[in-house]
DNA sequence: AGGTTACTTTATAAAGC
DNA sequence: GCTTTAAAAAGTAACCT
């Protein structure tokens, strides 16, 4: 009975610390990538529950912490990519990928793909375009929408397609290189997508 | 119209057996030309086939995994240059070991695009995995037959996980009747 | 700008860390 | 969980001309 005990208690008492060092994380994470409160607490959330449904064991608790920040900004609809929530962690790539699908299995977390209008204001801020260019090109991601180009596409390079678009279409000044830069997608990338917008926006330019 | 079923190709098959006797990889990598052997990165020695095109990775057990034929009568006849080989290196192999067949990957054309957005959500979030983010497809589970399905938005798919050849064609027919009946097919 | 090569995902066995 | 093998799909990226 003693023994029974004891490793309740060292389990609260393990997990308390686990809960502690996780949240530590999720804070410096979130403070790093610039994500609101709620998001900080929502990642919070998800990690207590991945904690309380025993996901942790065989698993790192930066690479969960780091999981959770990416689930959360996304469902808050501030989505933060793949490569710039691995900036701020300390777990790399591909096990960021591996766990957050992981959890949002486990935790059956209905997180949709980040819809690239959801990165526009960030990197169209970053670039200091004008409000206009921001609504031109969170319309022809509409209009991209519509007509169904988006498929298998990142949401990330759509976006910074259309903010280059948007930014040549109200004659403000931005290079592709400028875009690459604040969106961490390559020139030929965003070049590739600037044309499949523009196209699909009126059969034809160039 | 054509039918998605006509387009399905067999892309590998992986398939394992053994040869019932123990083996010293390191005098077989002498013996064999063109037997790749490095014991610090993988047990297994590595033996690529030439005609029917196949690789082999063969074990220190004698167990031997046959992956990168595009069908299962190459398997088995890739195999059979294995076995030939071996016994002409004065190595017993069984008369007529068991092949298994592990697991066949398999391409088709649904023939139209498809709205992955739309399709992970008629699908069921809960048997779908799309990141386009990092990933171009659409995974998705299936139950019945039992088979994973890379969906992309061209229309084009693959199957894989199946162990049989009608697999493809159950998993092409089961896809097609869903996708229909949710709208979302062309 | 284009071309090539290579990496991302899925499944699967094998022996061993 | 990882290591190695093979193959397809389509997107992204690095490197070279």
């Amino acid at each position: 009975r003693l023994r029974k005990w004891n490793e309740r208690f060292r389990t609260r008492d393990s997990k308390e610390r686990n809960l502690k060092q996780a949240l530590g994380e999720i804070d410096r994470m979130a403070s790093a990538l610039g994500l609101p409160d709620n998001v900080r607490e929502t990642a919070s959330v998800i990690y207590r529950r991945a904690l309380d449904e025993d996901l942790l064991p065989g698993r790192s608790i930066e690479g969960v912490s780091t999981s959770c920040v990416y689930a959360a900004a996304r469902m808050a609809g501030v989505p933060r990519s793949l490569d710039e929530i691995a900036d701020v962690s300390r777990v790399e790539k591909a096990e960021i990928a591996r766990t957050y699908r992981y959890v949002v299995r486990e935790l059956k977390l209905e997180v949709k793909p980040a819809d690239p209008e959801q990165y526009v204001p960030r990197f169209a801020s970053d670039l200091e375009l004008s409000e206009e260019s921001e609504m031109r090109a969170k319309g022809l991601l509409k209009n991209a929408k519509e007509k169904g180009v988006h498929s298998g596409k990142s949401p990330v390079g759509l976006a910074a397609a259309a903010v280059y678009a948007a930014a040549l279409l109200t004659n403000e000044k931005t290079t592709q290189a400028a875009v690459s830069e604040v969106a961490d997608i390559s020139e030929v990338t965003i070049r590739n997508r600037y044309h499949e917008l523009l196209e699909a926006e009126d059969g034809l330019v160039a | 119209m054509t039918n998605p079923a006509d387009s399905i190709e067999i892309q590998n098959v992986v398939a394992s057996t053994g040869i019932g006797q123990e083996l010293d990889l390191e005098a077989l990598a002498e013996d064999l030309p063109g037997a790749d052997f490095n014991p610090d990165n993988f047990p297994g020695l590595v033996y690529r086939t030439q005609e029917p095109k196949a690789a082999a990775l063969i074990f220190r057990s004698g167990k031997i995994v046959c992956t990168g034929a595009k069908s299962i009568d190459d398997v088995h006849e890739a195999l059979g240059i294995i076995f030939e080989k071996l016994r002409g290196l004065q190595i017993p192999v069984e008369e007529d070991p068991e092949i298994t067949v592990q697991n066949i990957v398999s391409s088709a054309d649904l023939g139209h695009n498809l709205n992955l957005n739309a399709l992970a959500i008629g699908l069921g979030l809960e048997d779908v995995e799309y990141e386009p983010e990092q990933f171009p497809g659409l995974v998705y589970r299936m139950d019945e037959p039992e088979v994973v399905i890379l969906l992309f938005g061209s229309g084009k798919i693959v199957i894989t996980g199946g162990k049989r050849t009608d697999d493809a064609e159950g998993a092409v027919e089961e896809i097609v009747e869903r996708i229909e009946g949710l709208g979302l097919l062309g």
